[in-house]
RNA sequence: GGGCUUGUGGCGGAAUCGGCAGACGCAGCGGACUUAAAAUCCGCGUCCCCAUUGCGGGGAGUGUGGGUUCGAAUCCCACCGAGCCCA
């Protein structure tokens, strides 16, 4: 034993933490955790490693602290990363904190504390938390994205994205369609002629004014300004995300009401990148689960947009009013999915700020119209009495539709309402005038804002007619028997003139090309997806490189004024107010010394907004590659060496992404929880492919590989006024449960707070230490699965490290028992198919299974006088990865003076795999009546006749005759017989 | 309403390709050691029936009901429950 080493006869909570303050303290101090890039110093002991980098999603440093739910996907990520780099991988395993956001922002409301004092306190708690599990984050590379050296690089991304347009016709780096490009280049083709302007103008870029260029630029650019209804909350001073109000249109914070109001915003044309975001998602090795949601989300649908003429006294708007061959006419556009259905549009609804509706709505009803089409009732719960004319029901509905959240519009299950605006369109199909409607079950921000209504074919537009009294026509022949209800399914056209007779995918491409040949449509692509809507009204985020000038028009700051800081506040409250009508002024706004900025004795206003949290989580990955760069936001040469993945685990040498050596994804392993799996992963795949367009990085995706953890839950328990009372003072006797003697009723969730069941990392480490910890939340069950916390559980993982211990160590006489012996044959086979049960789980994240596999090999163990160093050393090795305290301090113990989180894994000898002799089970028409020992590989003869010759089988194969027998070889005999 | 995931002992879970269901751990029961206890070690451990002095033997069983197959926790259909996403 090596001098120095306290003798420690047992392994129990005391000494397990003497061992972990040991080694972490060693770890920091000789840089353990450290990886150099290519060429920096301490690199040559990774020279000629292929890289692998390993990820988890980006944290927010809550003031509360950590619970033993938060670190599970930390924990199997390093366990993971340690395997790998004994395994011979150059490893880049770190941690940064995304530290913009609300919470501080209230804190220092509430607090008066600055958010920066809070957020470096709440970091620096989880770090020490952090540490104190022993993961090998290499420290060097820790960042946050409140610090001014990493905020001011993603403003530096947000003009890269600012000053770029799509082009939709170009072939980016990976060699498919679609590319961002410079402005520059854009303004380039106009000047040169090269590119047409676009529909609307006349003349050459040259004749154009200053204002016409700028609207025309700004219409291309990929981030820009946009009038874009946003839930406005005055009380609050604050827009809010959709998530963050309520069903019934009141934040969900304090309870104010929410008015939906057209606000000036910055917008990223996500939409531009649709068709790749979706493409790009099939072959990456994510869950399909998460695909299919993002697909979802994107929700490509084809179909057709249709213009339908309407009578309106050409009071139609002249933008409004291009036809298909750019002609002028007065129409309204739809977008649908089922052109093949046109001839069973018997209505048009509008949504109710759809731009023709006031040029459309009539001065007066005519004959006949239908009191229930007016307005009277029609609204659901609100009394509404008939109205006089088509404007005043249209502005009755209007403030009907307002006044209620978008959640409320699109639910499906209430009464459809809505009013008729007194005018007809005609369905193009039938030449047949049909009556318009504007509801608000029809969405300004989907499609066009119209649809053509097809009742027989809809659910929505069922139920609307039925309300209304309007006609249905069958377009679709429903099955025989089909009842009164819209048929949805595939079945031949009727009704339909031309199409009659053909299915639904026939009838579509046949009407398509009807309508592009009459001019009354096209066929096209559309999209769910919409914009992403860029600004809050906060203060605690990163500020835009953006000034305006005295017409207000917006200019980006050049790369040389960069960073924009945060200017100190002392008040962070937003300008709150009673009056919906006032205007927002974000925190910034009482910043003065800062709103203005003077260049070359001009003066110019800031953009007070600040980015989304999201922003920070769009890039993270790509600084940890080269976290203290002042010059580039990542050296090309190293971004290179670590994101791009050269199929069959090759190490890249190649200088640029080639589609036939790459993955399209460079980080390799991605961990983190599903409610990411939409909105972070899309926005941070969107910003990746503009960088990777501009040049800027090396992949196409960022993530290749993703995994989703599931959650630790637990139990909570309330008492009988439905209140929660703390889990840990609750007993449980036969089966019910009882909190001070009183029986509470126990119930099942995530671990938090507010149900009184959350249980710190400190807790178990107090009583276990942290490497039982780590060890147990692997053991609980599959990483991707959300499984319950049982505190009474993690002794069991404890108890192990102890008999491991004490398989080194005598329990009585604290004597040394590792021997340099050879092992015995059995032994040494249980050692070689315990490495290699180990190895492979832990290549598929299956942790459970290999601590159970070193636990059985471990149990083989007890009981020895004297243990041979060969099974020693492997059995330390093998645990390394997951209990590394325990492990590092054996193997100073066995006298080994290297780092063991570099010594190689075992590798397992094919040789000690094999048994002379396997078991095999033994049935009879397919019931187990034994089991029998054959030659390891025997073929069918040998295998029946063994069976044969045993007793049980011969005895139960009695009289019988034999039809059949299946062989399974070292598996399985099985006779049919009768 | 649609889509996805999921359902195995008292509990967490295992069975990776359709081939011995319940590995491993927790809780429980029995035994050894001990004056005793703790700790440790060994054994038992789904349910029902038969046998029981002892060894044992048979049947059912992976949410429910069907199906495919020599053989189904695993594949297919329908239903029930739970979770998530979308509406």
């Amino acid at each position: 034993m090596n001098a120095g080493t306290a003798a420690i006869a047992r392994y129990d909570a005391a000494s397990a933490n003497a061992i972990e303050t040991k080694w972490q303290q060693r770890w920091e101090e000789r840089g353990s955790f450290i990886t150099p890039n290519p060429g920096q110093p301490g690199f040559e002991r990774f020279q000629g490693r292929a890289k692998q980098y390993i990820l988890d999603m980006f944290p927010y440093p809550s003031g509360v602290g950590l619970h033993v739910g938060h670190p599970l996907g930390y924990i199997a990520t390093d366990i993971y990363a340690r395997y790998l780099r004994a395994k011979g991988f150059c490893v880049l395993h770190a941690m940064g904190y995304d530290a913009f956001g609300l919470p501080a922002e209230q804190f220092a409301v509430e607090h008066g504390v600055h958010p920066r004092i809070t957020t470096e306190r709440n970091i620096a708690t989880m770090r020490a938390q952090l540490r104190r599990l022993g993961l090998a984050h290499d420290p060097t590379r820790s960042v946050s994205t409140t610090d001014v050296a990493f905020y001011r690089w993603t403003q530096w991304i947000f003009l890269q994205i600012y000053h770029s347009w799509y082009d939709a016709e170009a072939t980016n780096p990976a060699g498919t369609k679609g590319r961002a490009r410079p402005i520059a280049e854009l303004v380039r083709e106009f000047e040169s002629g090269r590119r047409a302007l676009p529909a609307g103008h006349a003349g050459t870029w040259s004749q154009l004014s200053e204002e016409e260029r700028r609207a025309i630029l700004d219409d291309h650019r990929l981030a820009y300004l946009a009038e874009v209804p946003v839930n406005w909350c005055p009380a609050l001073g604050t827009v809010l995300a959709n998530e963050e109000v309520t069903a019934d249109g009141r934040s969900e914070r304090g309870n104010h009401p929410v008015y939906k109001r057209p606000l000036k915003q910055w917008m990223m044309r996500i939409t531009a990148y649709a068709e790749r975001l979706l493409d790009d998602l099939d072959p990456l090795a994510w869950p399909e689960s998460t695909k299919l949601m993002q697909r979802n989300w994107i929700g490509r649908s084809e179909g057709a947009y249709i213009d339908f003429p309407a009578e309106c006294g050409g009071r139609i708007p002249r933008s409004l009013n291009v036809g298909f061959g750019g002609e002028a006419r007065s129409a309204i556009r739809v977008f649908t999915t089922r052109p093949d259905t046109l001839f069973g549009a018997t209505y048009m609804v509008l949504a109710p700020e759809h731009p023709l509706v006031d040029a459309l709505t009539a001065e007066a009803w005519s004959e006949g119209t239908p009191e229930a089409w007016k307005g009277g009732g029609a609204m659901g719960g609100t009394s509404v009495s008939p109205v006089g004319s088509p404007r005043e029901a249209v502005a009755a509905y209007r403030r009907f539709a307002e006044s209620r959240s978008e959640v409320q519009r699109q639910a499906e299950a209430k009464e459809k309402t809505g009013v008729f605006i007194g005018s007809y369109a005609i369905n193009p199909a039938t030449n047949k005038p049909i009556p318009i409607f504007i509801a608000d079950y029809v969405l300004m921000g989907y499609g066009t804002g119209a649809i053509m209504a097809v009742p027989a074919q809809d659910d929505r537009d069922w139920d609307f007619a039925k309300a209304f009294n309007l006609p249905i026509v069958r377009t679709v022949q429903p099955p025989v028997g089909f009842g009164d209800a819209p048929f949805l399914d595939d079945g031949p056209a009727i009704n339909s003139d031309f199409l009659n007779g053909l299915q639904v995918a026939d009838a579509k491409k046949r009407m398509i090309a009807w309508l592009e040949e009459h001019g009354h449509g096209v066929g096209t692509v559309n999209y769910k997806l919409r914009d992403w809507l860029f600004s809050r009204q906060r203060y605690w985020g990163e500020p835009f490189p953006i000034i305006y000038d005295e017409q207000d028009r917006p200019i980006a700051l050049p790369e040389e004024m960069l960073p924009v800081e945060l200017p100190p506040l002392d008040d962070f409250t937003p300008a709150a107010s009673d009056d919906p009508n006032a205007p927002p002024q974000p925190p910034l706004g009482r910043a003065r010394d800062w709103l203005t900025v003077q260049i070359d004795g001009r003066t110019y206003r800031r953009e007070l907004n600040t980015m989304p949290q999201w922003a920070g989580s769009c890039w993270y990955y790509l600084r940890y590659l080269d976290p203290n760069n002042n010059e580039q936001f990542v050296n090309p040469r190293v971004e290179r060496f670590w994101m791009l993945s050269a199929r069959g685990g090759a190490t890249a040498t190649a200088t640029h992404f080639n589609p036939a050596l790459h993955h399209l994804g460079g980080v390799d392993l991605y961990v983190g929880g599903v409610e990411h799996a939409v909105l972070h992963l899309l926005y941070a795949r969107f910003w990746h492919k503009v960088l990777f367009d501009l040049g800027h990085v090396s992949t196409p995706e960022p993530f290749g590989r993703l995994f989703n953890q599931g959650y630790i839950q637990a139990f909570a328990y309330t008492d009988e006024r439905g209140v929660y009372v703390p889990a840990e003072e609750v007993e449980e006797r036969d089966g019910r449960f009882y909190h001070k003697g009183k029986e509470v009723t126990r119930s099942y969730g995530k671990m938090g707070k507010s149900l009184k069941n959350a249980l710190t990392p400190d807790d178990i480490f107090a009583e276990y230490g942290c490497d039982t910890l780590r060890l147990y939340e692997m053991y609980m069950g599959p990483l991707d699965q959300s499984k319950p916390w049982n505190t009474r559980d993690i002794i069991g993982s404890h108890r192990f490290l102890q008999r491991v211990w004490r398989n080194f160590i005598d329990g009585e006489t604290g004597a040394w028992k590792v021997v340099d012996e050879p092992l015995s044959d059995d032994l040494r086979r249980n050692l070689h198919r315990a490495i290699a049960k180990v190895d492979e789980d832990m290549r598929s994240l299956r942790f459970n299974t290999a601590i159970a596999a070193l636990i059985e090999f471990n149990n083989a163990l007890v009981g020895l006088e004297r243990l041979p160093r060969e099974a020693a050393e492997a059995l330390v090795k093998m645990l390394a990865p997951l209990v590394p305290h325990l492990a590092s301090e054996l193997w100073e113990r066995l006298g080994r003076s290297s780092e063991l989180m570099y010594e190689p894994f075992p590798e397992a000898e094919a040789k000690w795999l094999v048994d002379d002799q396997v078991e095999i089970a033994v049935q009879i028409m397919g019931k187990l009546r034994g089991t029998i020992m054959v030659p390891n590989g025997a073929d069918e003869a040998t295998a029946v006749s063994i069976a044969r010759a045993s007793d049980r089988i011969a005895s139960q194969l009695e009289g019988k005759t034999i039809r059949k027998v299946v062989y399974v070889p070292n598996r399985l005999l099985n006779f049919v017989a009768n």
